[in-house]
DNA sequence: TTTCTCCATGTTATATTATTACATTAAGTG
DNA sequence: CACTTAATGTAATAATATAACATGGAGAAA
Protein backbone atom coordinates (compact mmCIF):
# COMPACT_ATOMS: atom_id res chain seq x y z
CA UNK A 1 0.00 0.00 0.00
CA UNK A 2 2.74 2.38 1.02
CA UNK A 3 5.35 3.49 -1.45
CA UNK A 4 7.77 2.85 0.73
CA UNK A 5 8.21 0.81 4.13
CA UNK A 6 8.93 3.42 7.05
CA UNK A 7 9.89 3.19 10.55
CA UNK A 8 7.35 5.89 10.85
CA UNK A 9 3.45 5.89 10.17
CA UNK A 10 1.00 8.62 9.64
CA UNK A 11 2.39 11.32 7.01
CA UNK A 12 2.43 9.17 3.99
CA UNK A 13 -0.93 8.86 1.92
CA UNK A 14 -2.81 5.84 2.07
CA UNK A 15 -5.74 4.46 0.90
CA UNK A 16 -7.82 4.74 3.64
CA UNK A 17 -10.90 2.78 2.34
CA UNK A 18 -8.73 -0.90 2.65
CA UNK A 19 -6.66 0.33 5.07
CA UNK A 20 -9.62 0.29 7.69
CA UNK A 21 -11.33 -2.43 6.07
CA UNK A 22 -8.09 -4.21 7.20
CA UNK A 23 -7.62 -3.01 10.29
CA UNK A 24 -10.77 -4.01 11.57
CA UNK A 25 -10.72 -7.44 10.04
CA UNK A 26 -7.77 -8.10 11.95
CA UNK A 27 -8.83 -6.33 15.11
CA UNK A 28 -11.85 -9.02 14.72
CA UNK A 29 -9.44 -11.67 14.46
CA UNK A 30 -7.52 -11.10 17.47
CA UNK A 31 -10.79 -10.55 19.23
CA UNK A 32 -11.77 -13.68 18.34
CA UNK A 33 -8.88 -15.16 19.28
CA UNK A 34 -8.21 -13.58 22.52
CA UNK A 35 -12.12 -14.33 23.72
CA UNK A 36 -12.51 -10.55 24.10
CA UNK A 37 -15.50 -8.34 22.50
CA UNK A 38 -15.15 -6.06 19.71
CA UNK A 39 -19.09 -4.85 19.91
CA UNK A 40 -20.91 -2.44 17.78
CA UNK A 41 -19.80 0.28 19.71
CA UNK A 42 -16.37 -0.36 20.23
CA UNK A 43 -16.08 -1.63 16.82
CA UNK A 44 -18.07 1.97 15.08
CA UNK A 45 -15.31 3.71 17.19
CA UNK A 46 -12.42 1.90 15.77
CA UNK A 47 -13.55 2.16 12.27
CA UNK A 48 -13.91 6.29 13.20
CA UNK A 49 -10.76 6.61 14.14
CA UNK A 50 -8.98 4.89 11.36
CA UNK A 51 -11.15 6.50 9.03
CA UNK A 52 -10.41 10.04 10.24
CA UNK A 53 -6.54 8.76 10.55
CA UNK A 54 -5.61 11.59 13.09
CA UNK A 55 -6.06 12.06 16.43
CA UNK A 56 -9.93 12.61 17.99
CA UNK A 57 -11.37 14.23 21.63
CA UNK A 58 -13.67 11.85 22.81
CA UNK A 59 -16.30 14.60 22.10
CA UNK A 60 -15.43 14.86 18.77
CA UNK A 61 -15.63 10.89 18.37
CA UNK A 62 -19.41 11.05 20.90
CA UNK A 63 -20.64 13.52 18.28
CA UNK A 64 -19.86 11.10 15.79
CA UNK A 65 -21.20 8.76 17.37
CA UNK A 66 -24.27 10.54 17.71
CA UNK A 67 -24.62 11.02 13.93
CA UNK A 68 -24.66 6.97 13.49
CA UNK A 69 -27.49 6.58 16.05
CA UNK A 70 -25.41 5.69 18.98
CA UNK A 71 -25.82 6.95 22.46
CA UNK A 72 -24.17 10.29 23.12
CA UNK A 73 -23.48 10.39 26.96
CA UNK A 74 -19.25 10.35 27.71
CA UNK A 75 -18.68 7.85 28.93
CA UNK A 76 -20.42 5.78 25.67
CA UNK A 77 -17.13 7.46 23.91
CA UNK A 78 -14.68 6.60 26.95
CA UNK A 79 -15.66 3.21 27.69
CA UNK A 80 -14.77 2.50 23.96
CA UNK A 81 -11.76 4.49 23.86
CA UNK A 82 -10.74 2.42 27.40
CA UNK A 83 -11.12 -0.99 25.61
CA UNK A 84 -9.33 0.22 22.49
CA UNK A 85 -6.52 1.10 24.11
CA UNK A 86 -6.91 -1.73 26.45
CA UNK A 87 -6.17 -3.76 23.82
CA UNK A 88 -3.72 -1.70 21.79
CA UNK A 89 -6.36 -1.11 19.08
CA UNK A 90 -5.79 2.79 19.46
CA UNK A 91 -3.66 5.21 22.14
CA UNK A 92 -4.28 8.16 23.75
CA UNK A 93 -2.05 11.24 22.83
CA UNK A 94 -2.09 12.91 26.03
CA UNK A 95 -0.40 16.26 24.98
CA UNK A 96 -3.59 16.67 22.69
CA UNK A 97 -5.98 14.50 25.25
CA UNK A 98 -7.04 12.63 21.83
CA UNK A 99 -7.17 9.15 20.50
CA UNK A 100 -5.63 7.79 17.36
CA UNK A 101 -5.97 4.20 15.81
CA UNK A 102 -2.68 2.26 16.09
CA UNK A 103 -0.52 2.33 13.08
CA UNK A 104 0.79 -0.76 14.22
CA UNK A 105 -1.07 -3.35 15.43
CA UNK A 106 0.22 -6.77 16.63
CA UNK A 107 3.80 -5.17 16.92
CA UNK A 108 4.93 -5.78 20.66
CA UNK A 109 5.16 -2.64 20.73
CA UNK A 110 5.98 0.52 22.90
CA UNK A 111 5.17 3.26 20.66
CA UNK A 112 6.36 7.26 20.21
CA UNK A 113 4.57 9.77 18.41
CA UNK A 114 5.52 12.76 16.02
CA UNK A 115 2.83 15.36 16.83
CA UNK A 116 2.72 18.04 14.04
CA UNK A 117 1.43 21.62 15.85
CA UNK A 118 0.88 22.99 12.87
CA UNK A 119 -1.23 20.54 10.86
CA UNK A 120 -2.17 17.96 14.06
CA UNK A 121 -1.38 14.97 11.69
CA UNK A 122 0.19 12.81 14.31
CA UNK A 123 2.69 9.85 13.15
CA UNK A 124 2.91 6.80 15.01
CA UNK A 125 6.69 4.99 15.18
CA UNK A 126 8.58 2.41 17.46
CA UNK A 127 10.46 2.97 20.32
CA UNK A 128 11.70 0.47 21.57
CA UNK A 129 15.54 0.76 20.90
CA UNK A 130 16.08 4.17 22.69
CA UNK A 131 13.67 3.04 25.46
CA UNK A 132 16.65 0.38 26.37
CA UNK A 133 18.69 2.90 28.15
CA UNK A 134 16.16 4.98 29.67
CA UNK A 135 14.64 1.86 31.21
CA UNK A 136 17.98 0.49 32.59
CA UNK A 137 18.58 4.03 34.39
CA UNK A 138 14.69 3.41 36.18
CA UNK A 139 15.27 0.00 36.84
CA UNK A 140 18.92 1.33 38.86
CA UNK A 141 16.76 3.02 41.09
CA UNK A 142 14.17 0.02 41.52
CA UNK A 143 11.88 1.77 39.55
CA UNK A 144 9.93 -0.86 37.78
CA UNK A 145 8.07 0.71 34.06
CA UNK A 146 5.10 -0.85 33.50
CA UNK A 147 4.81 1.97 30.03
CA UNK A 148 6.06 4.57 28.41
CA UNK A 149 4.97 7.30 27.14
CA UNK A 150 6.78 9.13 24.39
CA UNK A 151 5.44 12.12 22.44
CA UNK A 152 7.51 14.49 20.54
CA UNK A 153 6.22 17.59 19.09
CA UNK A 154 7.43 19.61 16.40
CA UNK A 155 6.79 20.13 12.53
CA UNK A 156 6.05 17.62 9.65
CA UNK A 157 7.64 17.56 6.48
CA UNK A 158 4.96 18.84 4.54
CA UNK A 159 4.20 21.72 7.00
CA UNK A 160 7.78 23.19 6.43
CA UNK A 161 7.80 22.58 2.67
CA UNK A 162 4.67 24.49 3.22
CA UNK A 163 5.72 27.65 5.02
CA UNK A 164 8.53 27.48 2.25
CA UNK A 165 6.30 28.77 -0.14
CA UNK B 1 22.98 17.08 50.42
CA UNK B 2 21.82 13.93 48.69
CA UNK B 3 23.34 10.48 49.83
CA UNK B 4 24.23 9.61 46.34
CA UNK B 5 24.57 11.49 42.76
CA UNK B 6 21.82 9.78 41.35
CA UNK B 7 20.86 10.98 37.41
CA UNK B 8 16.89 10.04 39.37
CA UNK B 9 16.03 13.13 41.46
CA UNK B 10 12.82 12.37 43.32
CA UNK B 11 12.57 9.44 45.33
CA UNK B 12 15.47 10.13 47.83
CA UNK B 13 14.94 11.77 51.04
CA UNK B 14 15.97 15.88 51.12
CA UNK B 15 16.73 18.84 53.25
CA UNK B 16 13.80 20.13 51.38
CA UNK B 17 14.01 23.48 53.35
CA UNK B 18 17.55 24.60 51.81
CA UNK B 19 16.73 22.72 48.62
CA UNK B 20 13.16 25.33 48.04
CA UNK B 21 15.84 28.63 49.09
CA UNK B 22 18.75 27.27 46.84
CA UNK B 23 16.26 26.76 44.08
CA UNK B 24 14.14 30.28 44.55
CA UNK B 25 17.61 31.56 44.53
CA UNK B 26 19.00 30.51 41.37
CA UNK B 27 15.74 30.69 39.61
CA UNK B 28 15.95 34.53 40.83
CA UNK B 29 19.36 34.89 39.66
CA UNK B 30 18.30 33.40 36.09
CA UNK B 31 15.78 35.82 35.62
CA UNK B 32 18.24 39.09 36.60
CA UNK B 33 20.47 37.17 34.24
CA UNK B 34 17.91 36.99 31.71
CA UNK B 35 15.79 39.82 32.31
CA UNK B 36 12.53 38.18 32.77
CA UNK B 37 10.25 38.62 35.91
CA UNK B 38 10.29 36.37 39.10
CA UNK B 39 6.78 38.17 39.99
CA UNK B 40 5.53 37.36 43.80
CA UNK B 41 3.21 35.13 42.04
CA UNK B 42 5.35 33.54 40.33
CA UNK B 43 7.56 32.86 42.75
CA UNK B 44 5.30 31.94 45.02
CA UNK B 45 4.34 29.01 42.97
CA UNK B 46 7.20 27.96 42.19
CA UNK B 47 7.75 27.59 46.19
CA UNK B 48 4.89 25.89 46.42
CA UNK B 49 6.30 23.49 43.83
CA UNK B 50 9.78 23.22 45.27
CA UNK B 51 8.35 22.35 49.04
CA UNK B 52 5.47 19.87 48.10
CA UNK B 53 7.96 18.18 45.92
CA UNK B 54 5.57 16.61 43.91
CA UNK B 55 3.29 17.05 40.91
CA UNK B 56 0.73 19.57 42.13
CA UNK B 57 -2.88 19.93 39.69
CA UNK B 58 -3.16 23.96 38.89
CA UNK B 59 -6.16 23.86 41.15
CA UNK B 60 -4.43 22.60 43.68
CA UNK B 61 -1.85 25.21 43.46
CA UNK B 62 -4.91 27.63 43.01
CA UNK B 63 -6.33 26.50 46.59
CA UNK B 64 -2.86 27.44 48.07
CA UNK B 65 -2.79 30.33 46.43
CA UNK B 66 -5.88 31.88 47.88
CA UNK B 67 -4.89 30.14 51.53
CA UNK B 68 -1.80 32.89 51.11
CA UNK B 69 -3.78 35.54 49.76
CA UNK B 70 -3.56 35.50 46.24
CA UNK B 71 -6.60 36.25 43.20
CA UNK B 72 -7.37 32.56 43.66
CA UNK B 73 -9.18 32.52 39.77
CA UNK B 74 -7.61 29.67 37.25
CA UNK B 75 -5.64 32.22 35.22
CA UNK B 76 -3.54 33.33 37.95
CA UNK B 77 -2.40 29.80 38.13
CA UNK B 78 -2.18 29.04 35.06
CA UNK B 79 -0.05 31.96 33.68
CA UNK B 80 2.48 31.59 36.84
CA UNK B 81 2.84 27.69 35.85
CA UNK B 82 3.26 28.86 32.21
CA UNK B 83 5.80 30.78 32.90
CA UNK B 84 7.41 28.69 34.78
CA UNK B 85 7.20 25.84 32.52
CA UNK B 86 8.34 27.98 29.36
CA UNK B 87 11.38 29.08 31.76
CA UNK B 88 12.45 25.50 32.21
CA UNK B 89 11.41 26.09 36.26
CA UNK B 90 8.65 23.82 36.65
CA UNK B 91 7.58 20.98 33.97
CA UNK B 92 4.29 19.51 33.16
CA UNK B 93 3.55 15.91 33.78
CA UNK B 94 1.12 14.83 30.64
CA UNK B 95 0.29 11.91 31.95
CA UNK B 96 -1.28 13.94 35.49
CA UNK B 97 -2.18 17.34 33.93
CA UNK B 98 -0.04 18.36 37.20
CA UNK B 99 3.14 20.54 37.18
CA UNK B 100 6.16 19.90 39.19
CA UNK B 101 9.06 21.80 39.73
CA UNK B 102 12.43 20.83 37.74
CA UNK B 103 14.67 18.93 39.97
CA UNK B 104 17.59 19.63 37.05
CA UNK B 105 17.87 23.37 36.66
CA UNK B 106 19.95 24.61 34.99
CA UNK B 107 20.62 21.66 32.96
CA UNK B 108 20.05 21.90 29.20
CA UNK B 109 17.79 19.15 29.13
CA UNK B 110 14.94 17.04 27.63
CA UNK B 111 13.85 15.76 31.00
CA UNK B 112 11.94 12.32 31.07
CA UNK B 113 10.05 11.08 34.28
CA UNK B 114 9.32 8.33 36.08
CA UNK B 115 5.44 8.62 37.68
CA UNK B 116 4.50 6.37 40.64
CA UNK B 117 1.46 4.76 40.24
CA UNK B 118 0.89 4.09 43.83
CA UNK B 119 2.16 7.01 45.38
CA UNK B 120 2.43 9.51 42.84
CA UNK B 121 6.09 10.30 43.36
CA UNK B 122 7.52 11.96 40.10
CA UNK B 123 11.37 11.43 39.54
CA UNK B 124 12.87 13.42 36.98
CA UNK B 125 15.77 11.94 34.70
CA UNK B 126 17.56 13.30 32.02
CA UNK B 127 16.54 11.23 28.89
CA UNK B 128 19.36 13.14 26.60
CA UNK B 129 21.35 9.96 25.91
CA UNK B 130 18.53 7.90 24.32
CA UNK B 131 16.83 10.63 22.58
CA UNK B 132 19.46 10.33 20.04
CA UNK B 133 18.04 7.66 18.18
CA UNK B 134 14.26 9.03 18.30
CA UNK B 135 15.73 11.96 16.61
CA UNK B 136 17.26 10.17 13.94
CA UNK B 137 14.00 8.51 13.22
CA UNK B 138 12.20 11.57 13.30
CA UNK B 139 14.56 13.43 11.09
CA UNK B 140 14.97 10.72 8.69
CA UNK B 141 10.78 11.83 7.84
CA UNK B 142 11.56 15.33 7.18
CA UNK B 143 9.98 15.96 10.94
CA UNK B 144 11.63 18.58 13.03
CA UNK B 145 11.58 17.46 16.75
CA UNK B 146 10.87 20.90 19.00
CA UNK B 147 10.38 19.07 22.49
CA UNK B 148 9.93 15.77 23.60
CA UNK B 149 7.78 14.09 26.09
CA UNK B 150 8.54 11.00 27.96
CA UNK B 151 6.79 9.68 30.98
CA UNK B 152 7.09 6.40 32.48
CA UNK B 153 4.23 5.12 34.80
CA UNK B 154 5.28 1.90 36.95
CA UNK B 155 5.59 1.41 40.77
CA UNK B 156 8.82 2.69 42.75
CA UNK B 157 11.14 0.90 44.74
CA UNK B 158 9.71 2.07 48.15
CA UNK B 159 6.20 1.01 47.10
CA UNK B 160 7.31 -2.33 45.94
CA UNK B 161 9.49 -2.36 48.98
CA UNK B 162 5.83 -1.77 51.01
CA UNK B 163 3.99 -4.37 49.12
CA UNK B 164 6.44 -7.13 50.07
CA UNK B 165 5.53 -6.01 53.49
C1' DT C 1 7.17 65.08 34.46
C1' DT C 2 3.95 63.32 31.50
C1' DT C 3 2.53 60.18 28.25
C1' DC C 4 2.97 55.94 26.10
C1' DT C 5 3.65 51.20 25.80
C1' DC C 6 4.13 46.78 27.41
C1' DC C 7 3.58 43.30 30.51
C1' DA C 8 1.35 41.38 34.40
C1' DT C 9 -2.68 40.83 36.98
C1' DG C 10 -7.82 40.83 38.14
C1' DT C 11 -12.13 38.99 36.95
C1' DT C 12 -16.07 36.87 34.66
C1' DA C 13 -17.57 33.56 31.98
C1' DT C 14 -17.29 29.46 29.57
C1' DA C 15 -15.09 25.60 27.05
C1' DT C 16 -13.16 21.10 27.21
C1' DT C 17 -12.07 16.77 29.13
C1' DA C 18 -13.29 13.06 32.25
C1' DT C 19 -15.60 10.36 35.94
C1' DT C 20 -19.09 8.69 39.37
C1' DA C 21 -23.07 6.40 40.23
C1' DC C 22 -26.76 3.82 39.38
C1' DA C 23 -30.32 1.63 36.32
C1' DT C 24 -31.03 -1.50 32.50
C1' DT C 25 -30.07 -4.94 29.13
C1' DA C 26 -27.81 -8.79 26.95
C1' DA C 27 -24.95 -12.84 26.68
C1' DG C 28 -22.98 -16.82 28.40
C1' DT C 29 -22.98 -20.69 32.12
C1' DG C 30 -24.45 -24.16 35.19
C1' DC D 1 -34.51 -21.50 33.55
C1' DA D 2 -31.98 -18.94 37.06
C1' DC D 3 -27.71 -16.90 37.84
C1' DT D 4 -23.71 -14.30 36.96
C1' DT D 5 -21.05 -11.14 34.53
C1' DA D 6 -20.08 -7.82 31.12
C1' DA D 7 -21.81 -4.11 28.46
C1' DT D 8 -24.69 -0.25 27.76
C1' DG D 9 -27.99 3.71 28.95
C1' DT D 10 -28.40 7.86 31.39
C1' DA D 11 -28.03 11.76 34.60
C1' DA D 12 -25.28 14.41 37.11
C1' DT D 13 -21.10 16.48 38.17
C1' DA D 14 -16.02 16.82 38.68
C1' DA D 15 -11.64 18.33 36.98
C1' DT D 16 -8.91 20.75 33.77
C1' DA D 17 -8.18 24.74 30.81
C1' DT D 18 -8.93 28.97 28.05
C1' DA D 19 -11.09 33.25 26.06
C1' DA D 20 -11.97 37.84 26.57
C1' DC D 21 -11.72 42.06 28.40
C1' DA D 22 -10.74 45.38 32.27
C1' DT D 23 -7.21 47.26 35.39
C1' DG D 24 -2.78 48.45 37.19
C1' DG D 25 2.13 49.43 37.35
C1' DA D 26 6.96 49.90 35.74
C1' DG D 27 10.06 51.65 32.58
C1' DA D 28 11.05 54.12 28.15
C1' DA D 29 10.36 58.09 25.18
C1' DA D 30 8.96 62.65 24.55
Amino acid sequence: MNKKTSAVVGFEKHNHGACTENAINSAEKYCIKNNIKLTPIRKKVLELLLQEHRALGAYAILAMLREQGFSNQPPVAYRALDFLVEHGFAHKIEKLNAFIACSLPGANHSPAFLICKKCNMVAETQSAPHNISFKETANSTGFQIEQTIIEAQGICQSCIETSHL
